[in-house]
DNA sequence: GCTGATAATTTAGAAAAACTAATCTATAGA
DNA sequence: TCTATAGATTAGTTTTTCTAAATTATCAGC
């Protein structure tokens, strides 16, 4: 059975007492009143049955007794203090821990990660990417980067992109036998699919986009099917036929040529990636900076 | 500005938590239920925006970070625990310091005390013979014996014996040219009187005596005053008079033949002398203890 | 010797923190 | 498969802590 301690705010309060000499200067360093300060060193003073100060009208002196607590309460009050300020401090340190669906950190967020490193020198990113659902109590993981529609109920979440799909393909197939000018014309060709995850119809597929464009005579669910989107996209690169993907997430393969878009038509998605993090974690100082940077370089990426 | 910490109470659960393993054992050991310690650390997890025990559904381990925090706290803890058990300890060492109305100190207490030595002798006592009211407050003293008519309010308060005063002489008086056998003969003695304060016709005094023994040819007024009962009984052992004091107080000199009692009548009074300390010091030992073995031993006095 | 300023205290009541009871969840072990 | 268990959650209660305002007894400056 431990001592039991009287109540902690009481000794804390005493503390800051007898360290500045005064009960008003405690109660501003404490950021209460002096009546709150006074009521607590009340306490502790009924709580072992013998005064702590000797009172003059206009001030106060520790007695005898107060002098034995002090030392050992400032100790202890340094110690939690130090425990709390380094467990803060060390959180700057370590590495922030991103988790990422494979497919954004892979088509995007590697890229890019140089420019927060050199923005941020005194912060490690480690780049997680990893398909699995984070459990933010129990990983050791800071954010996460997911996709889906939202919301994300008792965590922070902030939309980072759509996810709207456009047909993209290797300009080797365009310059092949079969011609790209019209929807239609995609009959003759390889769909690539993706297929995210089970519920069907949320997620654009094929068909939508077919039937956006106006075509109704293709079979929407012929082709390979892939569990990734990077997975579809080098199919894609390689020739191997039109995949379905995120405008967003090929860009860079549409900027150097490797995919074209036959057609404008973008089919709009309610899917989106996020930036999510428990809503604490938000005011840590390096996942807010990572956050903001996240949310601008996104930005001027659709932007372009 | 001093780093601001999170709530102490819930850095001690987790401290708790975090040495037993267990939230529930942590519990235990704090007397509250599991669900209080789990309300607390969820608070500091949230203060610090990550988590410091990584969940099983059946149990907790400390995470990286908590298991930084941890000794931090545990060692400010133990030293606050000890400086609280040292006061208490302390206490224990310390002298009890008693104040006492003079001439209870003198004529009773100074002669008992060497008892309750024997019976404690653990425990030092101070006597400080002092008319000025104690401050509890600011002199460190822990009881007094004090004389009036009570109640006490803010105090612990026992009464121990009242002051029922009857005339007292030196047997030379007696054996002297002045007979006394009956009151009136006091008319040719010299009354010994005490003023003890200013409030008159509170205190028992010649005329209340005179007055019930049905006397009334006599100046009750004339004679010696003194300021203390003390004074007044010495005079009255040197055959300077007839002293009207507490037969408690002078039992002892009745008992070795300084003083006789003329005369049966005793005037009761409403005042007593009181042990008084303030509300929580009855609680501690040593206090306690003192009290006890003065109420006892005034008891089996007044039995003799 | 006044007078205003000051540090602490007291009281009553408001605000915040801490706790409990009851219920729920997901498992480990019989 | 069933039961017991550790912890989480929710809602509501209790306790603690705090403040505002009034009070007290100086001290310092005039």
């Amino acid at each position: 059975m431990r001592f039991r301690l009287p109540p902690l705010n009481a000794l804390r309060a005493f503390e800051a007492a007898g360290r500045c000499g005064s009960m008003s200067a405690a109660a501003e360093e404490l950021a209460v009143t002096p009546a709150a300060v006074s009521h607590q060193i009340k306490t502790l003073e009924d709580y072992f049955g013998f005064s702590l100060f000797a009172r003059s009208v206009r001030s106060i002196r520790l007695t005898e007794r107060g002098a034995v607590l002090m030392p050992y309460l400032s100790d202890g009050l340094e110690s939690w203090t130090e425990g709390c300020r380094k467990l803060v401090a060390d959180d700057n340190d370590r590495p922030l821990v991103i988790s990422s669906a494979p497919v954004f950190a892979g088509k995007w967020l590697v890229r890019r990660l140089s420019e927060f490193n050199d923005l941020h020198p005194q912060i490690t990113v480690r780049l997680d990417g990893s398909l699995s659902v984070v459990d933010f109590a129990n990983d050791e993981v800071d954010a996460a980067i997911r996709f889906g529609t939202g919301p994300y109920p008792d965590l922070h979440a902030d939309a980072l992109v759509n996810e709207d799909v456009a047909p993209v393909c290797s300009p080797a197939l365009l310059e092949g036998p079969v011609e790209l000018r019209h929807p239609a014309d995609l009959a003759r060709c390889t769909l690539l699919h993706v297929d995210w995850y089970a519920a069907a119809g949320t997620q654009p597929d094929w068909a939508m986009w077919l039937k956006a464009a106006g075509v109704e005579n293709i079979d929407a669910s012929r082709g390979p099917v892939f569990t990734s989107d990077s997975l579809a996209v080098e199919a894609a690169i390689n020739g191997g036929g039109v995949a379905l993907v995120s405008e967003f997430l090929v860009r860079q393969d549409l900027d150097r040529g490797r995919l074209v878009k036959p057609f404008d038509l973008v089919l709009p998605s309610n899917h989106w990636y996020w930036f999510v993090c428990p809503k604490e974690s938000i005011e840590r100082p390096k996942v807010n900076v990572f956050r903001d940077w996240l949310v601008a370089a996104i930005a001027s990426d659709s932007n372009l």
